[in-house]
DNA sequence: GCAGTTGTATCGTAACACGATATAGTTGGT
DNA sequence: ACCAACTATATCGTGTTACGATACAACTGC
């Protein structure tokens, strides 16, 4: 009754009505969370992707700064899609580019005054919200199918 | 032209540089998942949409239907754009349109046979990766703050 | 300095969600 | 039964965004 077996193949897969349903739950959650946050970010004249490109400025570990390419990494991007996108931030005063004193082929984008305000704020409401949502946003616990009843 | 004059909210402690790498760490974890799921989707001749669309078919709870108006809850989006999203998934043969039997005004989105092969497959490998990213997606913990005395 | 490599920038294209609008079906008051 | 208001679904045109392909600049080793 158990299927234990995990064959990538094309037979039918082990998953449950409940694993689809939390599967689908949990995307729930993140729709939820960034539909959320695209509100709260054009509500403050913003795009989401700023709001992103802005955050992982700020939250780059140990650092305040990134290069185009780590901001690719961080984002999940093409670096010439992060290209457009600093452009735009650019345009609209959020961050601004730096030369590296050490390699001048390195872009560092650093956040402007008025960006670091936007995202303080922003950023406060994304953590009020995260509080909100909690255990809406939990991913699934897979560590145990074979029993039904937890 | 940008709307800075819409500080209406007293300005709260602010944010230390912890959270912001916190919220940034949590917005990695979900655009990873998110990248992820591209590709494994793409690698099946499907877009995000569209699996997304089929998860919350399959993971409706206690059916394995919905309706557009449903649907455009459960993915975030309007009505209309849900329509069309249907309308793709259906070209590709993936999902059916049925009358309800008691509204006619109403449209059952179904899986079809081919759409639930596809789902249970790629919804195997969500999982599998959401085992993998484990606590890199969790919700960051902020339970310092001022206590909920409302 | 030249080739190879890495980092950044530009251009045209395709996909997607949206607002505005249109059509069909249902409900309730008279 | 009729009409108006309401709900559910569908269509059209538009703006934004990420992408592939391509180009340019700077660093490395020789």
């Amino acid at each position: 009754m158990q299927p234990d077996t995990m064959h990538d193949e094309q037979a039918a897969e082990p998953l449950t009505k409940a694993d689809f349903e939390a599967l689908a739950r949990f995307r729930f959650g993140i729709r939820r969370y960034l539909r959320f946050s695209e509100q709260a970010v054009r509500g403050h004249g913003l795009t989401p992707q700023q709001y992103q490109l802005m955050l992982a400025l700020k939250g780059f570990p140990s650092r305040e700064w990134a290069t185009l390419t780590e901001l690719a990494d961080r984002l999940q991007l093409r670096h010439h899609s992060v290209v457009e996108l600093v452009n735009r931030a650019q345009a609209q005063d959020l961050v601004t580019r730096a030369s590296d004193p050490t390699d001048a082929r390195v872009v560092r984008v650093e956040l402007t005054r008025h960006g670091e305000r936007a995202l303080a704020r922003l950023s406060a409401l994304h953590r009020d919200e995260l509080q909100r949502l909690g255990t809406a946003l939990a991913v699934p616990d897979w560590s145990d199918t074979a029993d039904g009843a937890a």
